[in-house]
DNA sequence: AGCGTTCGGATACAAGCGTATCCACACGGC
DNA sequence: GCCGTGTGGATACGCTTGTATCCGAACGCT
């Protein structure tokens, strides 16, 4: 056998430059020919490791769903143990585009959830993850109330969905630039202060 | 001169079909040739009305954010004289996706929105839309203060920033069909409740 | 009535797209 | 050593796209 090329990796590389020109020109800008030059690779090399360019953008939706769960996951593992509030303001805060990388990844997350509304193909690939996201933050709070930790006449349900919706349309307004990301967090820890009490510390 | 055809009318045709196009199938299968065979004229007829694509793409924005406004101001003006509690709900409730032709135009919206993201060109057409939004519910929630019917330990800005973001996020959730149109109300009525009190009723 | 302007059908063209094919090269197992 | 397989460069094909052009038809004005 020849020089055996890390698949893994290569694909990772070919997968982030889509991410990259997806963030920064849009979706629209993504082509086999555009990926592989800003991969720095031949066209040839796209197509051999993506059959074709539905099953590039699908992994690069897949790339994409992991980083922002590793973001999420990395952020709220950071500290366990704490207090509800705390929790609910690290993971919801991991959600805003803080940083240019957040920021990218956000941009390209809202490319991929446009097309998806009304492409079918794309729509099973994202949609689990903010579900996911929404049945552990309930899981969380429902916990938190059992404990006596979080006020009882809260519905979760609400409260999360809520909390949710609350942060991405923060991210779409702090994407548009209409509000920075300071301003964004400063109106969730309102919006957390109101439900859940002032914070600890 | 030839029979005159009502150039107003005829555009007005042409920028429906195209955001009917763009809220079923998505904005990148907007062509020249799509719009012209979804309106049943020719390829000529678009060309002739829209000097290029870029022309027919913002005249489609510019026709899209006038329905929205106009649903804006249908619902606030149809009761004026309304509570503080009242105007937010229809004001902000007219925002959520509820039947299909504002659903249509939801999606539509969310796909202009994502491509303005990486796009500059279209940008500037569609940003100061919802910031004139939040200035009215701003002014109007400090008028409220000053009358007395809404707490004034409310920071206006905030509260405003705060329930637009959240009808946003709300929309994007009916719109991705993780919720139904009647329980994104019932997140936001329960919000209303929270910050401005119980309706009146 | 005729004419010039307005409207629109038919067609063409170059560019860019996804995809397919041909071919050179590298290299580990026999 | 050499051979078959994995890797990837170069190139081509058919299609769709935006845009341009040619030309016929309609109709108000004088």
């Amino acid at each position: 056998m020849p020089r055996r090329a890390d698949h893994e990796q290569r694909r990772a590389e070919l997968t982030a430059a889509l991410l990259r020109i997806a963030s920064t020109r849009g979706l629209q800008a993504v082509t086999m020919r555009e990926v592989a030059h800003e991969a720095g690779a031949s066209l040839r090399v796209v197509q051999y490791y993506f059959a074709d360019k539905a099953t590039l953008l699908t992994a690069g939706l897949a790339e994409l769903a992991g980083r922002l769960d590793r973001r999420v996951r990395g952020r709220a593992a950071a500290g366990t143990g704490l207090t509800v509030r705390e929790a609910f303001e690290v993971v919801l805060g991991s959600i805003l585009p803080t940083d240019d990388d957040s920021r990218a990844d956000a941009l390209a997350w809202a490319a991929y959830y446009a097309v998806a509304l009304t492409d079918p193909a794309l729509g099973a690939g994202g949609r689990n993850h903010p579900d996911a996201l929404e049945a552990y933050l309930t899981a969380r709070l429902e916990r938190a109330q059992g404990e006596g930790d979080a006020p009882r006449e809260l519905d979760a349900r609400t409260e999360v969905v809520l909390l949710l919706a609350l942060a991405n349309g923060l991210t779409a307004s702090v994407l548009g630039r209409q509000r920075g990301a300071g301003d964004a967090l400063h109106v969730l820890r309102h919006q957390l202060d109101r439900v859940l009490g002032p914070p600890a510390s």
